[in-house]
DNA sequence: CTGAAAGCGCTTACAG
DNA sequence: CTGAAAGCGCTTACAG
C-alpha cells in the first residue's frame, strides 16, 4: 500500500510540505480554503502521521504515561480509566507501561516518547526514585512521598486512615484489637499501620506482638496466617484492621472457617473499599481512599507541571469511614 | 542537562556515528574492544536512545500494542500481566491504549508506535474490524472471529462453555432454568446463551421469554432485573444461569434479599471464575474459560506473524467446568 | 499567506 | 572493521 506522508499530500494538493505541515496542524496563518482543501486531500489519500516523524522535531508529544508494576490490584482499573477521561479532556493520550524499575520510565521520558507520567510501583526503589527526581521532568508519584520543582505526590492520607479505624474501634468500646500489615516497605501498608496503633496507644491500648499479623495485603496469605493464630487457643481480639480489603477479606474467612461468627465474635475491617465490599456476608466495613480523586488529580497536576503552571506539591488524599455490617455488632441479632 | 545523543558518544570516543549506532546494537561487525569501550562511553554519558530518531528509520520498533475500551472487568488485569511476560519473554514491549474507536490502533501501527496490536474491544464495530483486517498488519482479535493473512483471532469456545453449563444443569434435574444474558452484542455472551439455549433444547427444556433477563454482564443490573422478576411473584427457577461471574454474583444477591436460599432453593452459575468466586457465600461455581492461555497465545500468535512464520488463524479455548457450592444442593444441609 | 531549507536522532546501504 | 553520506517523516524558523 506504501505509506502515505505529507509528501504525497503537498504533491497532491500543489502546495509545499510546510504548508501541509502547517494546515495539518491547524496553525491559523493558513488560508483557510487551502487549509480546508489540503485536509480533505489528506483524508482522501488516508492519511496517517508518524509518531517519530513527528515526534523526532516537536518538543511534545502529548502523550502521558503511566507507569505500573502490575495491573492487578483492586483500584488499578477504575484509577486509569478515571486518567484516561482526564487526559482526553486536557487533550492528551494515555498509554500504559508495565515495568519493574525505573530504567522503563526513565527511557520513556529521555527517549521522547510521552511528555510526562505518573508512577505507580513500590517496586521502584528508593534509589530509582531519587534518579527520577533529579532528571526534573515532570513526574507524578503516587504511592510515594516525593517533591521538586517538577515532580509532586498524590498519596493516600494513609496515617489518618488508620486513625480514623482505631477511633471508630474505641467508639466500639474494643480494647483487644488485631492488625494486619500489607506488603512489607508498602508506604499505605506502613501509614496505616502506625496511624492506628499510635491511636490506640494514646488510649492506652498497646497491641502485643503476637497480635500483629502479617498479612501481604492478600487474602490467601491472610487466610494462613490468621488460620495459624486460630490455631494457637489464644484469646480471640476484639477486633481486626486488616490494612487493606483483601486481608480484612481473609481474615473473615479464616474466622468463619474456625467457627467464629464476624461481627458476633470479632468486628473486622479494610481499607479500599473494593467493589466486593458489597457482595461479602457479612458486607465488609472499610475506609474509601479515594482513588478517583487521586487519578484526576494526578493527571491535572501533571499537565499543569508540564505546561509550567505549577511547581511541584504533595496532596494527601483524606479517606472516608464506610461502615457496613462486618463492624456493626448488632447486625447478627436481626 | 542537554540530551546526550549518539554524536555526544561519537566524540567523546572520537570514532563515528555509524560505528556507535553499531555498537550500540549489537552489531558483530564491530571489534569487540571498539564496542565495548564505545559502550562504556555510552554509559558513562547516561545515554538514552531517542525512540522516535530510531523508529523513524527502523522497520521495526519492538513494541507491541494491547488496545482496550476500558480496564475493568475481571480478568482483564491478568490477561494483560501474563501478555507483558510473554513479551519481554520474545525481547518485546508491551504498551496499553485504552482506546474506543479503532481509529487510535489504525493510528498507532501506521504510526509506527507498535509492531503489532492485540485488541480487545467490544466497543470496536465490525466495519472498524473490517477496516483493520484490511490493513494487513498484524494483529490478535480477542473478542471477536476474524481471520486473514496477518490477523488471528483468539477467543473462548464460548459456545460450547454455554452447552456445558446447560449439561451441568440437565445433569442435576434441572427442567425450569432461567437464563441471564450479558452486554447486548457482545460475542461471549451471545454465543453462551446459544449453546445454553440449543443444548436445553435437544432435551427437550425451552425457557420462556420471561426467563430470560439482561443482566448486561454487571452484578447491580442483574440485582435490579432479578429482583423485579421475584417481584412478580412468577414461580422460582431451579436454575440460573449468569453468564458471567458479575451477573450471577446479582443474582445471587436478589434470591437472598428476597428470602430464597442458593442453592437450597435455586442453583446458580456463572462465568469467568474471578477471584471473589471463592470468597462468596455460597461460593459460585462457574466456568475458567482459560483466559491466562488467551494472554500468552495472543502474544506468541502475534510475534509469529511479525516474523512471517505463520498466517493468521482462529483458535477456540475451551473452558473447564468449577463446581462448588452455588449448584451443590447438599451444601445447605451440612 | 506560502515555500525552500535545515535539522531532529537515529539506521543503513555503501566505500574504503 | 570503520566512516562519510543519505534519508526516515516530520516541524520550525526564516524569506519572501
Amino acid at each position: 500500500m506504501g505509506k502515505v506522508t505529507i509528501k504525497d499530500i503537498a504533491r497532491e494538493a500543489g502546495v509545499s510540505i510546510s504548508t501541509v505541515s502547517n494546515a495539518l496542524n491547524g496553525v491559523s496563518v493558513v488560508k483557510p480554503e487551502t487549509r480546508d482543501y489540503i485536509l480533505g486531500v489528506a483524508d482522501r489519500l488516508n492519511y496517517i502521521p508518524d509518531f517519530n516523524g513527528r515526534n523526532l522535531k516537536a518538543k511534545s508529544t502529548k502523550v502521558l504515561g503511566l507507569f505500573v508494576t502490575s495491573l492487578k490490584g483492586p483500584y488499578f482499573a477504575t484509577l486509569a480509566d478515571i486518567m484516561f477521561w482526564e487526559c482526553v479532556k486536557h487533550g492528551y493520550e494515555l498509554t500504559i507501561f508495565i515495568t519493574w524499575n525505573e530504567r522503563s520510565a526513565i527511557n520513556s521520558i529521555l527517549g521522547k516518547r510521552v511528555d510526562g507520567c505518573v508512577i505507580l510501583s513500590s517496586d521502584v526503589d528508593d534509589e530509582g526514585a531519587k534518579r527520577i527526581l533529579e532528571l526534573e521532568y515532570p513526574t507524578v508519584f503516587i504511592d510515594r512521598e516525593l517533591k521538586s520543582e517538577k515532580v509532586s505526590s498524590i498519596i493516600f492520607d494513609s496515617y489518618r486512615d488508620g486513625v480514623t479505624v482505631a477511633e471508630h474501634f474505641i467508639r466500639k468500646g474494643v480494647k483487644k484489637p488485631m492488625l494486619i500489615t500489607g506488603v512489607r516497605g508498602n508506604y499505605d501498608s506502613k501509614e496505616r499501620s502506625r496511624g492506628f496503633l499510635e491511636r490506640l496507644e494514646k488510649e492506652g491500648i498497646v497491641i502485643p506482638d503476637d497480635y500483629i499479623l502479617d498479612g501481604e495485603f492478600n487474602t490467601d496469605e491472610t487466610y494462613e496466617v490468621m488460620n495459624k493464630f486460630l490455631q494457637t487457643g489464644k484469646p480471640l481480639p476484639e477486633a481486626i484492621f486488616g490494612t487493606n480489603d483483601l486481608s480484612a477479606i481473609g481474615a473473615i474467612n479464616a474466622l468463619k472457617d474456625n467457627g467464629y461468627s464476624v461481627p458476633g465474635d470479632v468486628i473486622v475491617m479494610g481499607v479500599d473499599d473494593i467493589d466486593m465490599c458489597e457482595y461479602l456476608n457479612p458486607t465488609l466495613s472499610t475506609i474509601r481512599t479515594g482513588f478517583e480523586k487521586q487519578g484526576s488529580l494526578a493527571v491535572k497536576k501533571l499537565v499543569k507541571m508540564i505546561n509550567g503552571e505549577e511547581t511541584g506539591d504533595i496532596y494527601k488524599l483524606h479517606g472516608q469511614l464506610v461502615e457496613r455490617e462486618s463492624t456493626n455488632k448488632d447486625y447478627n441479632k436481626l
